[in-house]
DNA sequence: CATGAATGAGGATTCATTCAT
DNA sequence: TATGAATGAATCCTCATTCAT
């Protein structure tokens, strides 16, 4: 790669950056491609020559870092250890990056299909471990034996129920800080036998 | 009532519908008060006779058939009922008004709290009968004998995750038909006893 | 005059009192038909059943306030009088109204001609005071003999000038209460002799 | 500077040109954005891409043309000229722009206040010439020692009376041709010791 | 005559996208 | 590739005026 390859990469980089940054201050509708490009020192135009629409800006923000937060998440997590184990690293990743995720589940209905299933395919992903954990606790006479992924849409759903309704829910930056403990115990309590 | 204002009360509830049907359509930050206005036949201006913004619209629109749901709802609903019956009548309750309902879901995180509010209270009053169900069930030794709030947040998140996700979940009009049963089963085998 | 005519008559001076007002205190272009119609406890339409335009209320106003505030100004005024206390008895009836009048003078420049003229015809009919107390002066010798028109222009024109500006000269609700004196003084120092 | 910064430069001028002759024209309020637009040849959008506001635009206006014209009467005017030239040289200078200046008079209530003050801000610089030049002539023995400032209020007063009631007073494009000698004169009368 | 619901033209502003430089 | 000026469709809201009741 030359100089200018890597310049020209580095301005991508920097666009990706400042969208993520820009998104998840002001949200997906908020934030104009102008902002954008203000944040990252480049001109309006130039966002355009390295992607042909916000669409595809957004697409690629959604690549970037769920693949990112995703690789993060794989190095902690591992179907070995205990469900709810899972559910707090799980909870932790969230929260360590909440104001970009929760704005994805905010804004996800307005999303066209196909930015919707790359977010998905990503939490697809990680459900693998979830999966495998609780088949390894019912085999072990744990967890109630009942149709994993029918529980995976209730934890995964009541988790973006909390994130969405945050500014009912709670005062707090970020109400997963505060439900983290509810969230588990109630889990724990529902499956075990 | 005279003729006059019976017609004027005429003219805003076809605002009234018609905003409901293009919020349902379009979703409630790409209807524009002109389409609104267009759908029910008056002047684009007729509309801010009625409703002094936008936003006051949306807010009688969600007053109106919200109530409108939740009066329905209460004639079949009953604390009296078997929880996973009240869960049956709710989710057939939102199934008959898909449409609307699941663009309030979706856009709830767009809404001022003010109106978010409004339909957190007609939820609450929802709550109520399914709170004291599970009490019932509780002492008769049914149910597990969990925090009750945290469980609701469980249902009510995990069928709004299903409507939020609806168009990734399923190809139909109303991803709740097909997972009705599903739901309330999982429901069923995670709170007994 | 029967019932019905007081009545009528009575609905119509309520209007333009409730115009006055209005446009006192929001001036004339801010203040809508709507706005004084509400004022005036009447309906909306009933002032276009009464002044066929805005601006026919408009012409109306001027005729019955200008008219009294003349004929006040009449009883007091008298071309016997030194001129500087002609001064004084004007300042003061334009003090006495002065959210009015300075409404008047502000948005002279937004009237059609026709109302101009109507203004401008009832300040004629003071102006032939000061001209007969001048030439009287100058006959005893006691004030300049210049063209008196001008004179009148120069009068009239800066006490419209602080009217128009007093937002700029002064804090106070009524500018000419602080510069009546200094005007007085000013014109006293100029024409005499 | 480049072509595209002249280019710009060109469309800003474009928009202020065409700003000015349609404030000119149609008055400050009358005058929309869109009209401007046309005027310049340019999109709608341009106009907010260049200024932020209509206000904004005004402002620009007001700080380019009217200094302009004070710079174009500074060159001309010295406080060591008589007070009556400088009175026909200020005159000339209105009489030179007037459709535009007459227009600021007019609306000048309807500005807010921080486009009043640089109006204001713009008439003072000018202001100290008359006053230097009544000083000198006051210590010459020429003119009467009255309160200097009153005085010029009299003065700019009563040119600005003139301006605002030019229709009724004239029908000609600029009163002040018709009125000028006559100003002059009289204000010579009143001043002369 | 009085009512007041309905009208609809008009106006400022936003912003993703284009394209000449 | 990068720039950033220019575009123009789209949107909410105001208000004098009309007219059926």
């Amino acid at each position: 790669m030359n100089l200018r390859q890597k310049q020209k990469s580095q301005t991508k980089k920097d666009i990706l950056n400042s969208a993520k940054h820009i998104f998840s201050h002001l949200g997906f509708l908020q934030a104009s491609t102008l902002d954008i490009a203000k944040h990252a020192g480049v001109a309006h135009g130039t966002i355009f020559s390295h992607f042909s629409s916000k669409n595809v800006l957004l697409e690629a923000v959604f690549n970037k870092y769920l693949w990112e937060i995703n690789q993060k998440l794989s190095k902690e997590i591992n179907s070995n250890l205990p469900f709810s184990e899972l559910i707090e690293i799980y909870l932790n990743s969230v929260i360590d990056d909440y104001s970009f995720i929760s704005n994805i589940y905010k804004f996800l209905p307005f999303f066209p299909k196909y930015l919707k299933e790359i977010i998905v395919f990503k939490e697809l992903s990680i459900r693998k471990y979830f999966y495998d954990s609780y088949v390894i606790g019912v085999n072990e006479g744990l967890y109630l034996d009942i149709e994993i992924s029918s529980l995976l849409n209730f934890i995964f759903g009541t988790i973006q129920y909390y994130i969405i309704n945050d500014e009912i829910f709670s005062d707090q930056d970020c109400i997963l800080v505060d439900k983290k403990e509810s969230i588990i115990l109630t889990i724990g309590e529902l499956i075990s036998k």
